[in-house]
DNA sequence: TTGCTGAATGCGTATAAACGCATATAGATT
DNA sequence: AATCTATATGCGTTTATACGCATTCAGCAA
């Protein structure tokens, strides 16, 4: 069994509270069709463009996303695609915790 | 590519945010070990035993844990070991990171 | 019953963080 | 330079939550 420290603790739980978010996930999700601008995130999600700006910079922060910038522009992307092999794991498992109530009921 | 609702990415934070926690970590972390008591998780970590007791509702409240009442003392155990899975992605990857950030520095 | 032990809950406080709004910065265009 | 556009940042407010402390509740024993 691993050993964990506090600052090892502290650390997995920042990136997990990275993804505690539903602001964030779904700006995931949108990158995970590709790179994309600022901008291109504000229409399709939204939001207000400084609140898409902070929660990019707090993915950023954590090497969640890439950034690249092409004239006056900021195009990001996913930088950690580990992200949605986390994701898939929660959404079967709830998956299949509804189906466990559903057949309860029945 | 999956459609997202507001309601199925709140579902997810929720998720990760019961993960976003040290303390919550750390008490999953004893519990990967096996079973154990309230007061026995008290004295291996150290906290006090109001805030366990409240971190283990939480996760009880989200099915990541069970609880088993014998006579006096409640026992808990991990219900949901996707958990550590998740765990392991995350702390694998911030290995990788580290070991990247290592090579630009030598 | 009373008392003891283990666990849960209620309440107040402090800290974090998400958002709106205003503003600042950087690059492009005239 | 002046200005427009795209993005980032600062600040104040609100909401969520982690913790301490006190208390309560449940099971067991005398």
């Amino acid at each position: 069994m691993t050993v964990m420290t506090e600052e090892m603790l502290e650390l997995v739980a920042q990136r997990f509270r990275l993804l505690a978010d539903p602001m964030r996930l779904r700006i995931l999700h949108e990158l995970q069709q590709g790179e994309c601008s600022v901008g291109e995130l504000v229409t399709r999600i939204g939001a207000s463009q400084p609140n898409i700006s902070k929660h990019l910079a707090s993915l950023r922060g954590q090497d969640m996303v890439k950034r690249r910038q092409e004239g006056n522009m900021a195009y990001f992307s996913i930088a950690a695609p580990y992200i949605f092999s986390l994701c898939d794991i929660v959404c079967n498992s709830m998956r299949e915790e509804f189906e466990e109530k559903k057949n309860i009921l029945s």
